[in-house]
DNA sequence: CTTGCGCATGTTATCGTTAACAGGCCGTCG
DNA sequence: CGACGGCCTGTTAACGATAACATGCGCAAG
């Protein structure tokens, strides 16, 4: 007891008692055991962030948003890795409910609504980051997909495109959707009908950008610009292109969601919208800190970030000649054109 | 008690009582309490990873391959990112000895001894990861820092070049003075002498690699090739190189340890040592839950993973004219090379 | 001189789980 | 018929910290 009262700060101590007590931890190499604290205490000092893929540096970044927020507020924080798995997140759920964090903050997987419903009917706070979710009750923090999408496809209409492809992610996700609800905005606003073939449904990642780039070459009439949603999509969209001997921005334009951190291309050429995403982990750690405080309004906040669009060389106008379908089986047209243009992925002229 | 036995599968409970139990357990919607089962078992099926840079993909990689493998053994991880400060981790390992976690995977900052130490007092076993210490028993797994810089400059001595220049992290990490001593052996071979006035030791980092490169562009004799310990350090290196007007590989070659995950260079052309990332992860969690579960010798191991050269085109032979220092006030004699040759991150000539 | 308060320290009970032990019932075997 | 072992359930104590209460001392106010 006397020596929790020195630990902790509390009560009445006599000096001199406190500084043997002192001498005694030091000597022993005592360290207070944090289990018997959270279990005494019913708190544990320890949040969890649930994301669907740790590889994404979107996603590591705000992974160090939210650790360096909480640790200055003196919370540790559980990383959790779900692969866009809804059982995976569920199954997190339930390992993080049995070792009682004091509050989870989730990049919900798709619908993932079994996942917050059990958390809140374990009493545990929930924050919602990036995408959004139909739940009532919940803080939400994200940026702005429809305006960032809105701006990226408004660019290039006005750089002349008329057909422009998105490809993104599964349609049950709301930054997906949100993304597509930007882009059908703009279309319409400047008068262009959206056409449903030109909006794939894929998923979040490398293969199937590849994928969905291939498709999209053979649908009529051939887009002359894509917006792809997610920058892994947007790699393998290059991929793709590269393979069907297409140059950027020559012979497509390409625009993306998500920059990758400075220093991180060799060669950053990419037209992107750069979402906030330290900042999108910092305030969702803290409003979750603030709640566990008790300090926070009883409704649920939700926190929408604005997003910025770097202009770079991926997007210029479309080329003058008519439209028309691409020939997989003839490339050798399209060499021609290679030879007299910019590569993929050149850089500016040095100065 | 009863309870706890159904929830176990341990001790005798007849098949009525357990269904009884079983139904409550779902209409209460009870959870265990597992800080209270760490608290009477003394284990808290709890790993923690700490590395330098969550930033890094190369650490990703490895934080994946210690999560799926310590999952899929029944331990959760946490995560701690030190930021290359041995302050920070000496912070987080305090925290994690009062958590009671029952081990540590460590990345360590540079002589990180201390830490391990009080690790080692506090009776948690440790695995060291990708760079070693000088501290006896301790499990350790890594790739071949050496081998793998000796392959990467021999290849660049094999193109012709004379003058190679090392960028590398701080002189106390181990990879860092492994790599450089990769690189004198291979000069060595070659009968070259080793000049220490082309070792430069920074940070791991892009603004490093960047400074490195402006202070190695003044150093006679100028270097034909650069070889980076570190993929951050090549990205500075190469924003450097084009900030000054030189392509790549014409001006210089230049060489990287680390390679990235496929798919995420628009356009790979870095030739990279790539190194066993998820592989090391995995192997240090298996070495510590073995340990954790005794099935572990008591001597330390230590686990030395081949790593993998992957030639691209960002190496090639050094220009025929004599080496000479470049003038960085007077690019004009530059800007003539730059355009008859590659420019910096240009890809292939697509087929 | 007594009461009461501030200070310092010690005791008890509790958080939720489970190892260890206790006890009761039934069937079988010597 | 009694003893013993298998089956089932319940009680106690412990993990380590700490809130709440108890105790004891010294000093000042009434």
């Amino acid at each position: 007891m006397t020596v929790s009262r020195v630990i902790n700060d509390s009560g009445y101590i006599s000096p001199d008692t406190r500084a043997r007590v002192k001498v005694a931890i030091a000597e022993l190499g005592y360290m207070p055991n944090a289990l018997a604290r959270q279990l005494r205490s019913q708190r544990t000092k320890t949040l969890a962030l649930i994301v669907t893929d740790i590889s994404n540096p979107f996603f590591t970044t705000i992974a160090r948003g939210v650790e360096d927020t909480a640790k200055a507020l003196g919370y540790a924080v559980m990383f959790c890795n779900t692969y866009e798995s809804e059982v995976e997140e569920l199954e997190y759920v339930r390992v993080l409910i049995q070792r009682r964090v004091d509050g989870v903050l989730l990049v919900p997987a798709a619908g993932s609504v079994d996942s917050i419903q059990l958390l809140q009917e374990h009493g545990l706070p929930v924050v919602v980051l990036d995408r959004h979710v139909r739940v009532e009750q919940v803080d939400q923090v994200r940026s702005d997909s429809e305006a960032g999408a809105h701006s990226l496809v408004r660019h290039m209409i006005g750089l002349g495109h008329r057909y422009i492809a998105v490809l993104t992610g599964p349609q049950v996700v709301s930054t997906s959707a949100d993304r597509v609800a930007g882009y059908r905005r703009a279309l319409t606003e400047a008068g262009l009908t959206s056409a449903d073939e030109q909006v794939h449904f894929g998923e979040y990642n490398e293969a199937s950008g590849y994928e969905m780039t291939v498709r999209l070459l053979a649908t009529l009439p051939l887009a002359t610009a894509i917006f792809a949603t997610n920058n892994f999509i947007a790699f393998g969209a290059i991929r793709a292109l590269r393979e069907a001997g297409l140059t950027i921005p020559e012979d497509m334009s390409i625009a993306v969601f998500d920059d990758l951190p400075k220093g991180w291309m060799l060669d950053p050429f990419l037209t992107a919208v750069a979402q906030p995403a330290y900042e999108i982990g910092k305030r969702a750690a803290e409003l979750m800190i603030e709640r566990l405080a008790g300090d926070a309004p009883a409704e649920a906040r939700t926190i929408v970030l604005p997003s910025e669009m770097i202009t770079r060389r991926s997007t210029a106008p479309p080329r003058q000649v008519a439209a028309m379908p691409f020939q997989r089986t003839a490339p050798s047209r399209r060499k021609a054109a290679v030879l007299t243009s910019q590569p993929v992925g050149q850089t500016e002229n040095p100065a």
